[in-house]
DNA sequence: GCAATAGTGTCTATAAGACACTATCAT
DNA sequence: ATGATAGTGTCTTATAGACACTATTGC
C-alpha cells in the first residue's frame, strides 16, 4: 500500500453530519394558446402557466408543489432533473436550465434537504396529455400569477417559482429563448405577443419596423423563403398574410456601455 | 398522536443513499493594480487574478484548488460561502454571488460530494494580507489565464473557474459590477480600463463621448460634484485632470429586441 | 515647448419615435 | 365594400462612428 492509498484509507467521509438528500425540483412552464372565438382570424390568447402536483403525503399533504425527485449517486443533478422531466412529461428534449440552489435551514421538515431548482419550457400539448393520462397524481396547470398569489404552496416553492419567473423574463428579453414558445416559422406579431405574454412591461409600438430596419437586430431573425428564394408568408392569424421569420443562430452580445 | 405526526414518524430520511457532503467553493477574484514606472502619470496596469490554495492532503495533494468548505446543517449554502469568505479573507462584505452546482458523478474521490460554487470580488489589499499572514497554507494569486491554461487544478475546479470567468465577463458588460473594482469616484478612463481588463474584446474608441452624450446611458453614471455643485476632477492618472464619476443606482434593462 | 491624456467640433450614416398612409384579403 | 391586420412613407430627433482638433498640465 503506497502513501496515497494509506491517506485514502484514512479518510472517513461520514465523520460529519451529511445532508439527507439533494433533490432536483423543476418549474415546468408552458405558454398556452387559446383560440379566440371572433368572426375574423386573430391571434390566440396566450398565457404563461406552471405545472404543479398536489402532494398526497406528509409534509405539506394536500398542498401544491413542484414536481421533482431525489438525485442519485450515479447521476449529476442536471441528469436527475432531465430524468424527472422525462418521467413527468415523457419528453426528452426541450429547454431545461439550472435555476439555483435552495438550502435555507428548516426549509424541509423531513430533514436537511438541499434542493436544486430547474426550469423547463415544454409544449402545451405535452403537459395536457400528462394532465389527462395520470390519475395517480393530481396535476394542475396554473397561471403564473395565480400560482404566485393565490395558491398554498409546499416548502419554499413560491420563492422558487418567483425566481424562475424573474429569470425567464430576463431570458426572454436577452436571449432568443422565445423560440421555445414558437413554431419554427412564425410571424412578427406572434413573436411580439409571446414576448409580451411573458414580459407584460415590454412595449414596442414600432416592433415590426424596428426588427426589420435595424441592422444590429436583423441578425437574430431571418425571413423564411422557399426553394426558389421567394419569401413565405402566412395568413393563419390575419386576413392579410404576414411574412414568416425564423431565428438564426446569432447570439447578440448586450452591454450597458455600448 | 395525530395523523400528521404518525406520517412524520413513518418517514425515514435515511432510507436511501445520501450525499457525503455539500461544500461551497469560492472563486475569489481581484483586479490587481500595478503602477507603471514611466516618466509621466499614467494608468496602472490591471490584471484579473484568482486566489488558489495548494492542497496538502489526499485527494489531489500538491495541486491548486479553490478555497471552500463543507456546508453545515445550521446554515444555508450561501451562508457557508459567506463564512468561508470571511475565514479566508477576513472580509465580511464585498460581492459574493452564486455560480452553480457541480455534481458530475466521480468528481470527488472522497465520495458523493456535490459542490456549490460562488464567485467573490475582493479588494486586492485584502488578498495580499491574507497571502502574507497565513503560513499554514500556501496561498497563490494567479492571472486568470495562467490558472486556466497552465496550472494543475484539483477536482473540476478548472471548469468552475472557467464558468466564473464567463459569468463575470457577462456581468461586467450587463451590470454595474465594475463598481466592485473601482473606488467610489473614478474617471471614465479608469472605468474603461477595468472593463477592458475583464473583457478584452470590449473595444469602444469613442467611450467617453458615448457615455456622456447618450441619454439612455447617462443614467447609470453621475458626475461627482462638491458641496457648491462644482464638478470634481482628478489628475491622479493624467496630466490634464479628468472628470470624476460615480455609479447611480440605475439598473438598465437590456433587450435584444429593443 | 513638448508630450501625454482629456475632451470637443463636425460631418455623415444610421436608428428611434411618431403617425398617417397604403396593401391585402376573408367575409 | 368593409373591417381587420400587415406593412410603408415621411418627417424629426437622437445616436454611432470617424477623425481632426483644442485644452490642460507635468516635465
Amino acid at each position: 500500500m503506497n502513501e496515497e492509498e494509506k491517506e485514502q484509507e484514512n479518510y472517513n467521509a461520514k465523520k460529519y453530519r451529511t445532508p439527507d438528500g439533494v433533490p432536483a425540483d423543476i418549474v415546468m412552464l408552458t405558454l398556452t394558446k387559446r383560440e379566440r372565438k371572433t368572426v375574423t382570424k386573430t391571434l390566440p390568447i396566450r398565457e404563461l402557466k406552471v405545472m404543479l402536483i398536489r402532494r398526497k403525503s406528509w409534509p405539506y399533504a394536500g398542498m401544491w408543489a413542484l414536481p421533482g425527485g431525489f438525485c442519485q449517486e450515479s447521476e449529476s443533478i442536471y441528469g436527475a432533473a432531465k430524468r424527472e422531466l422525462k418521467e413527468e412529461t415523457g419528453v426528452d428534449g426541450g429547454h431545461l436550465e439550472y435555476l439555483g440552489v435552495y438550502s435555507t435551514p428548516g426549509r424541509d421538515p423531513r430533514g436537511w434537504i438541499i434542493s436544486n431548482a430547474f426550469f423547463a419550457l415544454v409544449e402545451e400539448s405535452t403537459l395536457e396529455q400528462r394532465q389527462a393520462a395520470d390519475d395517480a397524481e393530481e396535476v394542475g396547470m396554473f397561471g403564473i400569477h395565480e400560482a404566485l398569489d393565490q395558491l398554498e404552496l409546499a416548502f419554499d416553492h413560491r420563492e422558487i417559482i418567483r425566481d424562475a419567473y424573474v429569470r425567464i423574463q430576463q431570458k426572454m428579453l436577452q436571449t432568443t429563448i422565445a423560440k421555445q414558445f414558437l413554431p419554427k416559422h412564425f410571424t412578427l406579431s406572434e413573436l411580439y405577443q409571446v414576448i409580451q405574454t411573458v414580459v407584460p412591461e415590454f412595449k414596442e409600438p414600432n416592433f415590426i419596423r424596428k426588427i426589420t430596419s435595424t441592422r444590429s437586430r436583423q441578425g437574430i431573425l431571418e425571413e423564411v423563403r422557399d426553394e426558389m428564394g421567394k419569401k413565405l408568408s402566412s395568413n393563419q392569424y390575419s386576413q392579410r398574410s404576414a411574412q414568416l421569420y425564423m431565428f438564426t443562430d446569432e447570439i447578440p452580445l448586450l452591454s450597458i456601455y455600448t
